[in-house]
DNA sequence: ATGAAAGCGCTAACAG
DNA sequence: CTGTTAGCGCTTTCAT
């Protein structure tokens, strides 16, 4: 690996003929507010496109004081939702020059400390993180350093910038529906309640069944985690207890449903007349001989927005607002 | 933000007593080459730990032409198996004070230039790449600045460093299975045959049609891109062929599948006796009402792979081989 | 309108 | 065994 060097500023400067702090500013697009003349632009330019010229970020971070990078903290990439801001904010930086750098928390508080301690070792710029935790008093700590922005989740009712769908009317609106058909029984199944979506997916459902005048029942809800597993035995807790499958059911989670999805399979109740819906949109559900009616993200909004406050925040552009609430859509696909 | 300055090198060499070396020395683990006391050791070490200095990746990557970042250019990580693929990657990197610097390049060639080149003005120390090229020739240029490793996908036949999965042998096992059931057909639907895993699952197809001694018939493979559309419109092809669904078939990815699966409903097709295997695996193949074979790649050991072999490049240990197939596992669900 | 020069925080060769 | 010192490539103040 024969380390192939480089041009550097001062190469660049000597070739033009031009001392570096002349073609610094020329690059920075300082050249005019310091009325370099139109010739010196031109020449240091075509030089620096000949030799196919680019700083080095380091030495410009280390003197900058800036790393040109985010931070992103998520639970999962394997999570399609956070897969799919994770890809969006991908994009936005790339465009902008900056990098993102991604980290997986796995839902664990103290992972979650580990990995942005690391990134704030990196000096990221900015972090935007989608946290486990319960208390933004770490994140609070973090402040003065650098803006932190919380994406999809809220901790606690922090007052840090926060960039989240609107879970709970989109929810209601399904739940609504769900009931609609004559059933006069409706379950949840959900996970941490820690979590702030979490909150607003119950919230959304009990709205969904005071829209329909329907009296929660005490045993309706049920929570755990977001893992298949869960989804699975809530199902079955739930039909021991009533000795049939309920006749609806909300999900908070795709994870959930397939949980719940399988144990309908194992114990061959997929034609059991079961009407469900559920939080997350995913394309097999257009596939599945049970229809569900779904909450999607809009992950393309919820990225874009996240980005733009950290962008006016990284430029200290004064920003009124910095909380959001991004609406979700709804895949119906119930009769 | 007051930018709450960290601690430098010369800081703790001043309140150790000792040079900025001698610091620099102890903490690079150069301490015993250098015969460095004990007891200064000792003292610096506590000083680093009570003001809990972090040394600058800047200005370390500046000194020492290294940025300790390795980036992952993948297609796509909305895709499970890359998402999960970056995720372990993304974990063993963090373990050995790396970041890792994700770039998607949505199987478009010129992107996947832009990116990658991008990523080269990062710095970056190695770069692993699941490329949408045909021609390694790009990369081979690169590789005088650094390492470049192929996952998943190989590069026409190029002789870089190499991981992918062994798909050709699960598939035709998959595929024997499909077609040991008594049915004398059996379809393949297939994505962009430029795409080294789509010739080996290609392969795999062929290689189990010929040891169930089935010959292949012509329009039996279909080839598009890895959209669920293309499996929809295949499928409808191949109803228009046929007169009605085929007796079996092989999706070479979950994707297509996806699209075969909506085409079946869409048609109130479900309930036909079709017999389906598919690349990839999602836990939702456990919740429907078809029973799918599908070859699990084992992205961890990818992961893994692909990540000792960049660490050894790295420190230019000299491996004999650099090119390796990773067993796939099938998920067996039909009877 | 342009140049000189002083660092940013760290590494590592060289000198003691 | 430890200290001195010279950069790495860039930004930016201060001269000219």
């Amino acid at each position: 690996m024969k380390e192939k060097k480089r041009i550097t500023l001062a190469e660049i400067a000597k070739k033009a003929g031009v001392s570096k702090s002349t073609v610094s500013f020329i690059l920075n697009g300082k050249a005019e507010a310091l009325r370099i003349s139109e010739t010196t632009r031109k020449k240091v330019l075509a030089i620096v496109e000949e030799y196919n010229y680019r700083p080095s970020i380091h030495a410009r971070s280390l003197k900058s004081k800036r790393s040109y990078t985010i931070g992103l903290v998520i639970p999962d990439l394997t999570n399609l939702g956070f897969a799919s801001i994770a890809k969006e904010l991908e994009k936005h930086c790339r465009e902008d020059g900056l990098q993102l750098l991604i980290a997986c928390s796995e839902d664990d508080q103290s992972l979650e400390k580990k990995v942005v301690t690391h990134l704030v070792e990196r000096q990221v710029d900015a972090l935007i993180v989608g946290s486990a935790m319960t208390n933004d008093q770490f994140y609070i700590k973090l402040t003065n350093q650098l803006p932190v922005i919380q994406l999809d989740r809220q901790i606690g009712n922090s007052s840090l910038p926060l960039v989240c769908s609107d879970a709970c009317n989109a929810t209601a609106d399904v739940v609504t529906k769900l009931i609609s058909n004559t059933r006069q029984e409706c379950y949840f199944f959900g996970g941490q309640l820690e979590l702030s979506p979490s909150k607003q997916r119950l919230d959304g459902y009990k709205l969904g069944l005071k829209r329909a005048s329907l009296i929660l029942r005490p045993g309706w809800i049920k929570h755990a985690d977001y893992q298949p597993q869960s989804g699975y035995k809530m199902m079955d807790e739930c039909i021991k207890e009533l000795g049939r499958p309920p006749y609806s059911l909300f999900t908070a989670s795709y994870t959930i449903l397939e949980g719940v999805l399988r144990y309908l399979r194992d114990h061959q109740l997929l034609d059991f007349d079961i009407r469900i819906a559920t939080f997350d949109d995913y394309h097999i559900l257009d596939c599945l001989p049970i229809d569900i009616d779904s909450v999607a993200q809009d992950c393309t909004s919820l990225a874009y927005t996240a980005y733009t406050i950290t962008k006016n925040l990284l430029d200290s552009k004064e920003t009124s607002q910095t909380q959001f609430t991004i609406p979700a859509k709804i895949c119906w696909r119930s009769r």
